[in-house]
DNA sequence: ATAAAACCTATAACAAAGATGGGGTAATTA
DNA sequence: TAATTACCCCATCTTTGTTATAGGTTTTAT
């Protein structure tokens, strides 16, 4: 399951990508749409400023604003920066790889190449759909 | 991610379906095996059992095999059984369904339904792998 | 100058996972 | 009868991670 904190970056995202008409949004009018805590929900807007997806302009006049098109904003990107790894098992997360402590050989581990596929699978998935799925459908 | 829990119950499955030739299999061997606490795995090779997934025998000479056939066990019913929901929202789970209560409106909500397609993509992967995909491998 | 708003860091509070240990009971074999 | 081994319930303790809050700073429009 996602963490509470990536399931509102994407009410987040989304609430910018139906007002990219306007210039800004406030922290705090996502966070009365949704019923998140204003400073937890500013963590989370922060992380997604420094990943590059959204804009900020501060003082009066200032908010939030999507910088990329929600078409290009993969899932799996929004996932992999607030939730980490997408991969089932740490031995076969491509960005947060560790080894498994129990397993003698990687390379003779079953549970390993089946999970590597899984996370192949589940990667088709989340690198296609973006952010332009979801606002297509609200 | 999994948790221990369920990744340890994929190496209890893989070592039980690899010693199928003989009758039964000790908690002991294992743990010893892959270096899991004796009791930590009492519990997760009785959730195993008590799923149907595994039998048992008591007393002396007893200790635990494997009922089904290792294509009959797939990964989804394992993840489902020892960690739960495999859906990235409570809201899109067929099991453990629960809904957000930031939400007005699942109908309305594009980010349920994304992730409605998410989790089907999701199941057709793990419900098909199976324990027999893992054994294939080893 | 003032107010508005994002920015930044730290940390508290809480929950869940992981691991361990005790103390048994029940079934089975030899 | 004795030894073995699963079964069961509990309690605890540590660690980890998530969720949330606090308090101050910097920037900007008016």
């Amino acid at each position: 399951m996602l963490s509470k904190k990536t399931k509102y970056a994407f009410h987040a995202l989304t609430y910018l990508g139906k007002h990219r008409d306007q210039k800004t949004v406030l922290i705090q009018d996502i966070s009365e749409e949704y019923g998140i805590s204003h400073k937890f929900l500013e963590n989370i807007l922060l992380e997604l400023k420094k990943a590059g997806i959204l804009g900020s302009k501060k003082g009066k006049g200032g908010g939030y604003y999507l910088i990329k098109e929600p078409k290009d904003v993969a899932l799996s990107k929004v996932i992999r920066l607030l939730d980490g790894p997408i991969a089932l098992l740490p031995c076969v997360s491509l960005n947060y790889y560790e080894p498994c402590v129990e397993c003698k050989s990687e390379a003779a581990c079953g549970l390993n190449k089946v999970m590597i596929q899984v996370r192949d699978e589940m990667l088709k998935v989340l690198e296609n759909k973006t952010l332009a799925d979801i606002l297509d459908k609200e």
